[in-house]
DNA sequence: TATCTTTAATTGACTGACCAATCAAGAACA
DNA sequence: TGTTCTTGATTGGTCAGTCAATTAAAGATA
């Protein structure tokens, strides 16, 4: 095995084992050799490569996030005067971004940002991006985007909650027609 | 100081200081010790009257869910048409509901709900209740009341979701605004 | 009243378990 | 040979929960 080549692939494998072991946690009281062993290796190796297991945790945030960024750009800018609203709501309900692990770990992280500095600006970033995005789609169809804005961000974060919380699967196509029915009224 | 009948206080103080430490410390990694020391007695006397921690967070949970219920119920039935609905939000941003350490210990149950059945039954009860209170509220103003009130269930919890992640001060007014704002739209 | 008994309240000290992080050493390739 | 990969063993620290012992009020008895 020791091949060189093998820090980008444990590394990987260690962030989708945190995401996986949060999200089945649903806490990020998670030890580091739990993650460990499901990514197949000594939770030393798992200190080598991140140094500390909020680096780990960091890491994997930062993978989520960078999953639902690219997962927005890559359905940008759509089709028709709503294509980049259904674009961005699309993508916060798409497959890799809403099953259950994801979900819950994603909270989990907004957990984490309440105590943690780099997590809260890794949050704050994804906010503003958030925001932005949002306004931007939402300008030519109503009056007051920034408050539309702010309700539908808030609106998603609740749903993405209940989701969790609700045993059974998380069934993204009811989730989305709430948001899609509350837009249908929004954008008289 | 060993007078009878302390164990309702030091049980009440131990639930206040929880709350306080869990919404301070914005995550349920808290100990013992800590609850303890703030309400002024030792972790073993903490031990004493309740058990384990689990019961002692519990115990906090409960106590939110009950001062919330209560003040739903003091605001109840209201005036006019809108008198529920403006009792049932106006109670999730009322003072004692919407305090930051308040909001940060509600979360943090919420959290714990993923991984306690006893807390995930209390959030069932709570969750039900608000539901059928809303239900009841909008069967008079609007066609599909099931619909709106899951989703102005989501809202106001995306938007406690959003005053804990927000630094500086929760501002209760403007939360509470955009939960009417969209009221309005639905009510039309 | 004085004294004894019971009981609630309270804590310091301790234990057993768990865990993040370290380190030194081994294994396998270039 | 040297570099990367890998782990077993260890360490230092933390913490929930237990226990035995102490304190002092409440109540009983004479």
């Amino acid at each position: 095995m020791p091949k060189i080549g093998a820090e980008p692939i444990r590394k990987a494998a260690l962030i989708n084992a945190t995401i996986f072991e949060v999200g089945r946690a649903g806490s990020l009281d998670v030890t580091v050799a739990q993650i460990a062993r499901r990514a197949g290796m000594s939770p030393a190796l798992a200190h080598h490569y991140f140094g500390s297991k909020e680096q780990i945790f960091l890491s994997a945030m930062r993978y989520i996030l960078r999953v639902y960024g690219r997962s927005v750009a890559e359905r940008l800018p759509g089709h028709g005067p709503r294509g980049r609203l259904n674009a961005i709501v699309g993508a916060s309900f798409a497959p890799q971004n809403f099953q259950r692990e994801t979900v819950s770990a994603w909270i989990n992280f907004y957990a984490l940002a309440l105590i943690n500095p780099e997590a809260a600006r890794l949050l704050r970033v994804y906010h503003r991006r958030l925001r932005s995005n949002l306004i931007l789609a939402l300008r030519p169809l109503v009056d007051d985007p920034a408050r539309v804005a702010e309700t539908l961000g808030a609106l998603i974060d609740g749903v993405y909650l209940r989701a969790v919380l609700t045993r059974g699967d998380v069934d993204a196509v009811t989730a989305e027609k709430l948001i899609f029915d509350y837009l249908d009224e929004a954008l008289t």
